[in-house]
DNA sequence: CTACCTGCAAAACGTTTGCAAGACG
DNA sequence: CGTCTTGCAAACGTTTTGCAGGTAG
């Protein structure tokens, strides 16, 4: 965990950008939660500490830039995951309809399945695609358990 | 082309709300429209035919809450498309990153991996996927010819 | 007729930007 | 120290809402 921190302060470094404890904070988020936060979600977290959504937004778009981190749009807002040293390189997201939780669909399967599509379309229209956000839509198994 | 409007206004009756032509133009744009439309797009479109961008956003969440419509977010705005009668009820987006066109994915192969992928997380998951999206993001064939 | 629908303008929402003060290296 | 970064507030673009007038059934 610590590792990690310091391993995306020194992507940081290396491109000339200063290291300061709002974004430690932020990647700190990000790292430990287990679902994908929006600006909001950040920001509620670690305002205590006197962080303006500002710079959260500055500093996801900065991470963004440098490969760090991805954004995902979804329903009016983003909500933003590690893309660096994450385990699963390209895969699945999951929102909840009810909660608006955003999570990964950890499924190696489905993954795979993922992976076979993706290739079908880059052998059809050669280097173009660039990125893909997929999402499914549902209602995630708390919430599940909650109405039922 | 008629035909589908008439089908259209045949479920906003059904549905105890009344058919005016502000709806019809929009739905007419929708069909004719060769990629998916903001808003802002159709309101372009229709506005010298003196209708409010404010009707626009109101009827195309009145035509979503009846299934007619879908709602894309993508990159800070959202895009619709038709959802009934549509050759492809299930589909994968393309959106060009030179010129925000947002279009479907034409491809039977693609397609049908993609189906393959739903199949694997509804069996998975159970009835709790109601929905995907899924936007493929890169150059469209136009921007590429251009660009070169 | 009456309830629903519209246009307009104002408000709300998420995100970005300008600027002076502060902190990193 | 110089310059990059921050917090705050104002600005921005998109979407929603309140309200008085208009229109479908």
């Amino acid at each position: 965990m610590q590792n990690y921190i310091s391993k995306y302060m020194e992507i940081i470094a290396k491109n000339g950008i200063r290291n300061t404890k709002q974004k430690e904070y932020i990647l700190l988020e990000l790292i430990s939660s287990s679902t994908h936060l929006t600006a909001e979600q950040i920001h509620q977290r670690v305002k205590e500490r006197k962080i303006g959504l500002a710079t959260i937004y500055r500093n996801l778009k900065l991470f963004e830039s440098l490969g760090i981190v991805k954004e995902i749009p979804s329903g009016g807002t983003s909500y933003y995951e590690l893309k660096l040293f994450a385990r699963k390189p390209l895969h699945i997201h999951f929102k909840c309809l009810k909660c608006n939780c955003m999570t990964d669909m950890d499924d190696s399967e489905i993954t795979m399945e993922y992976v076979r599509l993706n290739q079908k379309v880059e052998k059809k229209l050669g280097a173009e695609v660039m990125d893909a956000d997929i999402t499914l839509l549902g209602i995630c198994s708390a919430c599940k358990a909650k109405f039922k």
